[in-house]
RNA sequence: CGCGGAGUGGAGCAGUCCGGUAGCUCGUCGGGCUCAUAACCCGAAGGUCGUAGGUUCAAAUCCUACCUCCGCAACCA
């Protein structure tokens, strides 16, 4: 008989940066959840990857003075290395730029305008020359670009599009017959009422402005925009479109794609509609998990706030970290990273709940009886209590787990080790090593501590597989009583059993010290990022600053972070729009002189121009310091 | 009237869909123990569940209004 599958997706990632501790998030996820079906037996098959193509990556490459595809290939690798690490098992990483997606991508394409789903139109709109960017009449800014405050055109381009429209009813309709294709179901609401119900507009599928993606096989000069191009990943990875259609044939429908909420739109409403208009299967569900906040703030590689989760994995383990970020934050929504979280769930539930119990045990069984468990074994107190529920614990991480419920599967195992902490003392076996006729309860005690144990290391082995290799290593190995199955089952382990030390599993750390060695690593980086970048001297010299005494300062209304200053530079009063209004409020800065940037080039910011900027330190996120100076007004500053 | 999320003991959260003794982790205080990674176990203090109304025998939970915070969107020149 033919085993049951499992196929799990993560996002394919965009490789323009650095990878962060988010994306590490979604990939730990999923390759615990991986683990944890084929532990139950499941032929499963793990899929993550790139995203390679795209208008960014082609900018970065030029920028870099390489090839796009030398750009990605780099920062690949490096992926690839941060998944090693962070013991990820994935089946298959697909790239974008892999010559089977390239060619699946187009059929796909092309099938889709043959049947008439895609159709070839232009792409209307206000067109901003130096941005290359279309704009809506509503996010214009007095008329004029958002971005650069310039004039913006109308301007037609040619572009392919897809007919979304078309799918909505039969869209809603899936949604309805399948109450958990959304998890969670809050999002489902969302995406009908914001996106579908005020109707959905036809999709913009291909562009002729970059060249760095797909080409459209009979039209040169388009290429496939992200749509087509990332989303088909799921089923090109398995072969869809190519000549060997095995897998395909196999792991498709996807059991779950995880995904962030920021893109469970496209996973939810365009995805399903491009496998409707293929003739293909819907996955099964999609799960939106939330992000990550470093201080309440989403940590993406955009805004530069990352956290290294190699810096992070070699400090604590890569076990501990995967741990606490599944640990930490229920699935579906946001949750605050932290380094003191971070250290304190190490410290007390990895540290001193489960590393202390595995070597407390481990302790005993080598003082008193040298090692090995002692076939003598005589039932007593407290012993049903702590059986029952050692037994009974895997289907409750079972029934979370498949909810994608991390975090309460992880309680569930953690209760387990509680008892089994809280059992020693009601046993006291200290006391029963005293007393020579009570070896075989002692002995009965440190077995049914040993089972449990072994209980535990199956349970934890999807979330840290490195530790519960270490730990069935100290329990000796045999055969069958690490298996899934083995966890709902008591006195597995043989009599005569040799027990040794697992080390100690996660060193306890000094909260206060870490956190002090944290913070100068943050701050010995900027220190380094000066080095490089280095500007000549007459360069430096293009830019004018001078001394400027503040007049009049007010609030830019309907904006929450400018205040509109004007201010006397020496020979003239100005206009300065400046993003400070979090920190100062318009009465401490009148009459306070401050360095401008005086020959800083107009933009326009809320119907404002602002003619130069303002400087300020930034001490970090939530503390900027304007810089102040008692010059007078108009003092050229070198 | 832009969209969304959140307000529960000192901190972080669960409970809210399907009303019925307010729960977990950390921290604090007191005690116990000595096998263990100064770890473990027991006990205690601490909450008018954002505010005000309403429905109900009964509201953290349902309804109405409001307040506050945070993201995103179109703002740090």
């Amino acid at each position: 008989m033919q085993k049951k599958t499992f196929y799990i997706t993560t996002p394919i990632y965009y490789p323009s940066g650095r990878l962060h501790i988010g994306h590490s998030y979604t990939t730990v996820a999923a390759d615990t959840m991986a683990r944890f079906k084929r532990m139950q037996g499941y032929d499963v098959m793990f899929l993550t990857g790139t995203d390679e193509h795209g208008q960014k990556i082609e900018e970065r490459a030029k920028a870099a003075g390489v090839t796009p595809k030398e750009f990605v290939d780099e920062i690949v690798s490096g992926i690839k290395d941060m998944w090693k690490l962070l013991n990820i098992s994935y089946d298959k990483f697909i790239r974008t730029t892999d010559g089977y997606h390239v060619s699946a991508v187009q059929k796909i394409f092309k099938k889709l305008y043959e049947q008439g789903d895609i159709y070839k139109g232009s792409y209307k709109g206000l067109y901003c020359t130096p941005c290359e960017s279309f704009w809506a009449e509503s996010q214009l800014k007095e008329g004029k670009c958002p971005d650069c405050g310039r004039d913006v055109h109308y301007a037609e381009e040619e572009a392919y599009f897809f007919k979304l429209s078309k799918y909505a009813d039969r869209l809603i309709e899936y949604y309805e017959s399948h109450p958990d294709f959304i998890q969670p179901v809050s999002r489902k609401n969302e995406m009908i009422n914001n996106f579908i119900k005020p109707g959905l507009e036809d999709l913009c599928v291909s562009r002729t402005s970059f060249s760095w993606g797909i080409p459209v096989d009979f039209d040169p000069g388009h290429v496939v925009y992200v749509w087509v191009d990332a989303l088909s990943n799921y089923i090109t990875a398995l072969g869809y479109g190519s000549d060997d259609t095995s897998k395909f044939e196999k792991f498709w429908p996807a059991d779950v794609h995880l995904v962030g909420k920021e893109i469970v739109r496209f996973h939810t409403i365009i995805w399903p509609i491009m496998l409707m208009a293929l003739g293909l299967p819907l996955p099964k569900k999609v799960f939106g998990h939330g992000w990550l906040l470093l201080d309440n703030a989403r940590i993406a590689k955009s805004k530069g706030n990352g956290i290294d989760p190699v810096v992070l994995c070699n400090r604590y383990g890569v076990d501990a970290v995967r741990y606490f970020l599944l640990r930490e934050i229920p699935f579906g929504s946001d949750g605050n990273f932290t380094n003191e979280a971070l250290i304190s769930r190490i410290n007390s539930d990895l540290a001193n709940d489960l590393g202390n119990l595995v070597s407390r045990t481990a302790a005993m069984v080598g003082k008193y009886f040298g090692g090995k468990l002692p076939a003598e074994r005589e039932p007593g107190e407290y012993d049903d209590e702590l059986i029952e529920l050692a037994t009974s614990t895997k289907i409750q991480v079972e029934n979370y787990l498949d909810k994608l419920e991390f975090s309460s599967a992880l309680a569930e195992i953690f209760k387990l080790v509680s008892r089994a902490n809280k059992y020693i003392d009601q046993t006291t076996p200290w006391i029963l090593a005293k007393d020579e006729s009570k070896k075989a309860r002692l002995g009965m005690v440190l077995y049914n501590l040993c089972e449990s144990i072994r209980i535990i290391s199956i349970l934890i082995a999807p979330f840290m597989p490195a530790t519960a290799k270490s730990i069935q290593k100290a329990l000796g190995e045999h055969e069958h009583i690490y298996e899934w199955d083995s966890a709902s089952m008591f006195r597995l382990l043989p009599a005569g059993a040799e027990i040794n030390s697992a080390g100690v599993l996660f060193p306890r750390i000094d909260l206060q010290k870490e956190l002090e060695e944290l913070e100068a690593m943050d701050s010995a980086q900027p220190a380094g990022v000066t080095t490089v970048n280095q500007i000549t001297i007459d360069e430096f010299a293009k830019i004018q600053l001078i001394s400027a005494k503040i007049l009049e300062c007010e609030p830019v209304p309907k904006s929450s972070k400018l205040l509109k200053l004007t201010v006397d530079d020496g020979t003239t009063r100005r206009t300065v729009v400046s993003g400070i209004a979090k920190w100062y409020t318009p009465e401490t800065l009148i009459g306070k002189t401050v360095i401008l940037v005086a020959n800083l080039k107009p933009a326009v910011l809320f119907g404002i121009e602002s003619q130069g900027m303002i400087l300020a330190a930034t001490v970090n996120k939530d503390d900027v310091r304007v810089i102040f100076t008692d010059a007078p007004a108009g003092s050229v500053i070198s």
